[in-house]
Parts: C-alpha cells; sequence; structure tokens
DNA sequence: GCCGTTTTCGGCCCGACTGTTTTCAGTCG
C-alpha cells in the first residue's frame, strides 16, 4: 500500500473540512478535520510509521474515534469510502475555489450549486462574463477582486514565501515606521515573528494614542502596490511583489494581548483563550475581560500576560500548539539558544568552486563574526556544475588554506569538502583522499527523486562512513515550494544518534533544513545537531540567524547544537561510535 | 467530530472591515 506523508494525509483531511464547509455541516465538525489535520502537519515523527508499528491513533490530539478510523482504512487500502461518498456529493475542485482570497464556503457553494461551476478556470470565466453579479450579495466590485485574486493565484503571488523573502522585506517597513513620533511600539508579528520556515502574510501591531499618521504613512510605502482595506485601526496593503501586510493599532495598555494575538499561532491563541475561560475571563486582543462584571485587566506586555495564566514567558517560535502551554505549565520548556551562541561553522564554499569570495575573505568574515572555527568545505569532483574539485586541486587548496591561516590566525581554519553522495550510493572520494580532509560533510544533491529504499540507503552509507562528520540539509528540500527526497527520516535520524554524526540545520532561508518538526524527533533521539549557513558569499553569514530560529522551533537548547561549542570542546564532539 | 481537576453531554474564541445593504452576512486572521 502507497505510504501516504504526514502532508498528504494532512491534506486529505483538511480538504474534506473544506467539502464539509461548503456542503454546510456543523462548524465544529469542519473545525475537528481541519484541528487533526494541523496536529498530524505537526508531528515530530511519522505518522504512518506510527501506525504500521502498532501506535495508537487516538492518543494523538485531535483524532478520535472517527478520524483514527479513516486513517486505519486510508492506510490500510489506500482509499477512504468516506471521501468517495463526500467526493459525490461536492465536487472536489471546489477546494481550489475556497482557496481564492475573498472567497469563502457561501460563496463557492453559490457559485457551484446556481451557476454550475467547479473549477478555478469555469470562475474564473464566469467572473470575466459578468456572470458572478447574478449571485446574491455580489456586485461589480466584489466581482474585480475575486478576479484580481484569482490572477494572483495564477501568477503564484499569493501563496507563501521563505524567509529570506519576508525578513528584509518586514525590516525595511519596520524601518520605515518605528521612529515616527507617534509610534510607541512597534512589532512584526505573525509567522515571521514566530520565523515559520515560510510566511503567507505580513502582520504589524504597533501601540499608539494615534493611528491614523501611522497608518497614512503605512499606505504609501513605495513598496505598497495597492491597498486593500483602510479603517480606525487597521490597514491592509498588498506590495509590489505580491504579499499582503496588515497593520493594527492598539493603545499602549492593550500592546501585551495585542502582540500576543497577533504573533500567534491560531491554535495556541485558542489554547490561551480557553485558559482565561477557565478562569472565568474572556481575552480579545485587547484585553482580559471578566465574565462576572465586565472589568477589564489591561497587559503592557506578554511576559505579564502569560504570568497572569501562570506560565513562564512562551517565545513566539514554540507557539505553534506543539504541546508548550502543557510544558511551560511543568516547567519543561526549552532554553533556546541565540547567534550569539554559534562559535563557528564548518559548511561554506570559496571562489575554489561555487563561492563567490576567497578563503581569506570567508575567514575574516567569519572572524568578524567572532568565530572561532571555520572549515572552508568546496564541493567534490563530481559535482561539474558547481566547480566541485578533484583530489588534485584539493592539494592546491590547501596550500593556500595554510597561507591564510597564517595570515589571519584569531580564528581556526580547516580544509573540509562537501562531499557529493553519488547516485549508486558511494561517496564522491575515496577513503584515502577523506582521510586528509579535516573536515567531510556528505550532500545528497542528485537523484532526490529516486525512490525511498534507494534514497534512504544512499543516505545511511553517508552517515555510518567513519570519515563523515556531518549530513548537509537532510532532507534536501527547497521552499517554498519543492520538498525533499522521500528519505526514511526516522532511519536518517536514528543512524545519526547510533554514530554520532552530525545532522546540519542549514541556515540558507530556501533550505532551514532539517525542517523543525525533525530537529526535535532528532533532539528526541539524542542527536548532535549542528547550525551552518552553507555560505557562498559572506553576506551568507546573515542567515545565521534562521538556522537559529529553526532549531529554536525545533525545542532545542545551545547543549543540542555542536557549534555552541568552544574550538576544544567542538573537536571533542567530532568522535564517531 | 473532539474532549473532559467542574463534564461521556454540551460545550467548542473573537473582532475588523467591506460590500451591498436598509441592519448585516461573508470573509479573514
Amino acid at each position: 500500500m502507497p505510504r501516504l506523508t504526514n502532508q498528504q494525509t494532512a491534506k486529505l483531511f483538511a480538504d474534506i473540512g473544506d467539502l464539509l464547509e461548503i456542503k454546510g455541516e456543523n462548524r465544529f465538525k469542519v473545525l475537528a478535520y481541519r484541528n487533526a489535520a494541523d496536529h498530524i502537519e505537526n508531528l515530530s515523527f511519522d505518522l504512518y510509521d506510527y501506525w504500521e508499528s502498532g501506535g495508537d491513533l487516538r492518543k494523538i490530539e485531535g483524532i478520535g474515534q472517527a478520524i483514527s478510523e479513516k486513517i486505519d482504512e486510508k492506510f490500510k487500502t489506500g482509499k477512504l469510502g468516506f471521501w468517495d461518498k463526500l467526493a459525490a456529493e461536492i465536487p472536489p475542485a471546489l477546494v481550489e475555489v475556497l482557496a481564492i482570497p475573498d472567497v469563502g464556503p457561501k460563496m463557492a457553494k453559490a457559485m457551484w450549486e446556481e451557476l454550475g461551476l467547479t473549477t478555478l478556470a469555469e470562475v474564473k470565466a464566469a467572473a470575466q462574463e459578468g456572470k458572478l453579479q447574478k449571485l446574491p450579495r455580489m456586485g461589480a466590485k466584489s466581482e474585480a477582486r475575486i478576479l484580481a485574486s484569482i490572477e494572483a493565484v495564477e501568477r503564484r503571488e499569493t501563496g507563501r514565501v521563505h524567509l529570506g523573502v519576508a525578513w528584509p522585506l518586514a525590516m525595511r517597513v519596520l524601518a520605515a515606521l518605528k521612529d515616527l513620533p507617534q509610534v510607541i511600539q512597534i512589532e512584526p508579528a505573525g509567522s515571521l515573528r514566530r520565523m515559520r520556515e515560510t510566511v503567507g502574510d505580513l502582520d504589524f501591531v504597533t501601540s499608539t494614542e494615534q493611528p491614523q499618521p501611522i497608518m497614512a504613512v503605512f499606505k504609501t510605502l513605495p513598496e505598497v502596490e495597492e491597498v486593500i482595506a483602510a479603517g480606525e485601526t487597521k490597514t491592509s496593503v498588498r506590495f509590489r511583489n505580491g504579499m499582503q501586510a496588515d497593520l493594527r493599532c492598539v493603545s499602549p495598555s492593550q500592546w501585551g494581548p495585542a502582540l500576543n494575538y497577533f504573533t500567534g499561532n491560531k491554535n495556541h491563541n485558542v489554547k490561551i483563550r480557553e485558559l482565561a475561560q477557565k478562569k472565568g475571563y474572556s481575552l480579545n486582543e485587547y484585553a482580559l475581560t471578566r465574565t462576572s462584571d465586565g472589568e477589564p485587566l489591561f497587559f503592557a506586555d506578554e511576559v505579564e500576560l502569560y504570568k497572569f495564566f501562570g506560565l513562564p514567558y512562551i517565545p513566539p517560535y514554540l507557539r505553534e500548539d506543539r504541546g508548550e502551554i502543557e510544558a511551560a505549565f511543568q516547567g519543561k520548556l526549552p532554553a533556546g539558544l541565540e547567534v550569539g551562541d554559534i562559535k563557528g561553522e564548518v559548511h561554506c564554499h570559496s571562489t575554489w568552486s561555487d563561492g563567490q569570495h576567497s578563503i581569506e575573505e570567508m575567514a575574516r568574515a567569519a572572524l568578524a563574526k567572532g568565530y572561532q572555527y571555520l572549515a572552508i568545505t568546496d564541493h567534490s569532483q563530481s559535482l561539474g556544475v558547481a566547480g566541485g574539485l578533484n583530489a588534485d586541486r584539493l592539494a592546491q587548496q590547501r596550500r593556500e588554506i595554510d597561507e591564510v591561516q597564517t595570515r589571519v590566525p584569531n580564528i581556526r581554519l580547516w580544509q573540509g569538502s562537501e562531499v557529493e553522495v553519488r547516485a549508486d550510493g558511494t561517496l564522491d572520494f575515496p577513503d584515502e583522499v577523506l582521510a586528509q580532509l579535516d573536515y567531510v560533510v556528505a550532500s545528497v544533491h542528485t537523484g532526490l527523486r529516486q525512490d525511498r529504499d534507494t534514497l534512504t540507503r544512499r543516505a545511511l552509507a553517508a552517515i555510518r562512513n567513519p570519515y563523515v562528520k556531518q549530513l548537509a540539509h537532510p532532507t534536501g528540500r527547497l521552499l517554498p515550494r519543492r520538498e525533499g527526497g522521500d528519505f526514511d527520516m526516522e532511519a536518517l535520524i536514528q543512524a545519526a544518534a547510533e554514530t554520532g554524526a552530525f545532522l546540519e540545520i542549514n541556515a540558507a532561508p530556501e533550505r532551514l533544513d532539517l525542517p523543525d518538526t525533525y530537529v526535535r524527533r532528532a533532539i528526541e533521539l539524542g542527536v548532535k545537531l549542528i547550525i551552518n549557513c552553507d555560505a557562498h558569499h559572506v553576506e551568507d553569514f546573515n542567515n545565521l540567524r534562521f538556522g537559529v530560529a529553526t532549531a529554536c522551533r525545533g525545542w532545542a537548547s545551545a547543549e543540542n547544537v555542536v557549534n555552541t561549542r568552544p574550538l576544544d570542546e567542538f573537536v571533542a564532539a567530532w568522535k564517531k561510535a
């Protein structure tokens, strides 16, 4: 039976939720399916493996009797009778109609029932012909907006972007607003503040007594293409790159709940609100209100808000409803780590292969970051497109590294290599060449479409090679869209735990690989993690914040990340079992 | 459909903004 990934299983139940909503099913039932989908997507282990080895599906939050039976049926037979029945009632293509911004379940249902439209293309054609206006509560303006949304979807402008796009944009907006005299506090919120690997919209929250002048500047930023909505306290715009951004203004006394509310994620907020309810309060984005007499309590910051519930401060990167509230109650939140904890890196490139800067420039840039050590790991011979080095050139490069070391003595330099794991599972250099290198990184760049067994065998061979200290970007994914190879990640993580090989958290924003959910699993199994920028340019060292955030989102602390250790201790950690 | 230190039944988070309205439904976050 074809195995399903967590993402595929989650999509199945999310789609069921969508179709049930269009059908007009009880909204809590709809919510239950979406909630189950969210939890499945966030699991730190593979659901299919868990099921296959007899794990109790109902132990997973959000999964009860009905959904566990559906998972069982789907995994066992590859089919789901409930889905087939539902799909016969409601055209499944409506899921993509529902994905159009400004089209919700009511509209999708009306388009289908009254106009017979079931696909994105059909809705677009109808909008162009002015037919949508025949629907109730639908005028020319709504029709035009829907058409514009469809075109944006087709240009792929409404999807999510990785942090390498979202972060600099958010920083530019912040820079333009933060010094305005009316601004008391301002923060980016939403998934960017949580440092999620991809970001859909940008959210900004500001505390002020005078929202209008701030929103006026926001609306006229050079990046703004269109003002979508502009009210008393909220403005929404679309930037030229297609991203939407919201600015919300609250008074300073409301800052704590507001920042918390707009940071999310949604399910974390729901849990916090449930806590409020149990204490006899109702929480909104402005205040906590006592249900009995309507008396509001204000919080000037998030620390005070969490404290009210008897909780320590929960950092934004943990707020994903992955058990952080329960852990906080038990005093078991991970300590996390910071950019400044990283003492060196062992995966970067120079002009010897596809890097933009010389070894000396890279060394000086790393030193300027305060690093104690750096390994230059240019590509190996078979990666021709990236100027991979053969054994002869490696020997030449060794001489240059030695020279640079004498000129830049305050950082320890190593010669490494990012060695290709070839399609047949062998490494790109024989052991006698690997033995001459100070540090060996193994990477699977090619053949990522191979089947699960083949791919997994390749990666395992690399992990188990005695000279390989680290597996780089283990899944091979490229954000925001290309999924990684179909590796048996559980097997890779276990092998890393057994051998002492490091698993990389590649900090390049298009990778962030290991993904945070696997980071968490790796920590559970005692794997030593390592964060590298995979720098091809001196500026790339600034991506470290994304890698550190990914580690934190996977519940890491400094002790789980080997390159938080100073030089001697780091070298001591190299020993493999 | 899920869930339970008040419960196996009866709850399930809340507000801003828009468009087409004559007081509010729909969508979003």
